[in-house]
DNA sequence: ACTGTGTCTGTAACACTGTTACAGACCGCC
DNA sequence: GGCGGTCTGTAACAGTGTTACAGACACAGT
């Protein structure tokens, strides 16, 4: 079992390009990265390696494996920044905004891992972080799970939100015009605030806020 | 400015299978729940209908067209519920349970607005019934609508960890073997909380009454 | 040196997808 | 009758993931 990133770093016998399963995933999450998720085909990726498509298929299996590859180490990648503040809340609800933050800066390949359904895959290492926080603010076994996927909940949501694509639906069913043209009883103040453009970084920090303050236990002054 | 559904009910002439874009629109739904979203192909669902394909796309433009047809058709079937509860949280908490229930009852169409970016089409009807709860709490313009997307976010968190399918991956990226075999400093009995299926349902109930309760004013007596 | 054997790699195809050009059938109307 | 707009089928185009197959290469054995 785990036969996952096996492979010895001396040249194994038998080869003529060279290339390896890390390589090939490399290049694709590149690709991703430069030109989008739909640019991710197996012609397109064997083209940019100067490869035949077999050769990919060789390497890593099938498209949904790659894209897995792709999601696992895109996660890693994330998964190395510090986490800091005062308060144990303060390090929990950063580390969440890590996790939403370095989603958003790669687009790419989380819109890649929702349409895939594999976004679970790529907040995985970064989960890692954020349970040691929350044993260290002093939740543990199913208390901290709890917590833990409470605020995954909310991190996939806001990025759901923010990486939606308005101008892929037709001009009729935004979410601007539909509001503006729907026949809720809704007051005309309101009616405006949701025609507006969100402001979702906000949004989820405030929404993160509430979970965290459920969940872990600290200080309950502050406002 | 809004020509969808604009279409009299007597036949139009110059038609010959009688068929309406609303037929259409239904036809692909049902195929969706009953066979899942990857059995909408144009082809199939012209053969369903006993038609050939440019039939469909004369009355309902490209696929995207459709499946935004199809998800805003099962928005306005889901609003249909009746929102009961005694405090305005309970009636707001129990608008927002509603939406991720039935979401969850028709998970075909749920994936296929995932899959294809559309899941905030498919809840705009149903949060017209939340504004009118919010409201009727006492929230207004941004503070109604920060509310709303709040749970929304919530929701559509939910969604996407319920909807999840772990045996879409490879073996090794399954959650529980990921934790297994985890490096992570974490105890074993979080370990094992974190290797266990969620239950997402309460999860859901939980984060949503947190956030509830932080958005919507009122009685702060309960536990 | 010769022959394997296992590791890769390219050519070419299969089955499928969304989409459209085009020709034709049907309807109401003049 | 002929005209024109509303559909509808046939057939194709370009593109997708995937694989069967044949070959080239490096090493192991004799």
């Amino acid at each position: 079992m785990g036969k996952i990133a096996t492979k010895p770093s001396p040249a194994p016998p038998g080869r003529r390009t060279g290339l390896d399963r890390a390589d090939i995933v490399a290049a694709a999450l590149d690709l991703v990265v430069r030109e989008g998720p739909a640019a991710l085909t197996m012609r397109r990726l064997a083209a940019e390696l100067d490869v035949g498509t077999p050769t990919i298929y060789w390497h890593v299996g099938s498209r949904d494996d790659l894209v897995a590859a792709i999601v696992r180490t895109q996660s890693e990648r994330l998964a190395e920044r510090p986490v800091e503040g005062a308060t144990a809340r303060d390090r929990v609800l950063a580390a969440a905004l890590h996790i939403y933050r370095g989603a958003i800066e790669h687009r790419a390949i989380t819109s890649l891992a929702h349409q895939t359904g594999t976004a679970s895959l790529l907040l995985h290492d970064l989960e890692a972080a954020l349970v040691a926080e929350l044993e260290d603010a002093g939740l543990a076994g199913a208390a901290c799970a709890d917590a833990l996927r409470s605020i995954l909940v909310v991190v996939t949501g806001s990025l759901v939100l923010a990486l939606r694509d308005q101008s892929r639906f037709p001009e009729d069913y935004r979410a601007d015009v539909l509001w503006a043209g729907s026949a809720a009883p809704v007051t005309s103040g309101t009616r405006a605030a949701l025609c507006a453009e969100p402001d979702i970084d906000a949004l989820t920090a405030v929404t993160l806020r509430a979970v965290v303050d459920h969940h872990v236990p600290g200080g309950e002054g502050a406002a």
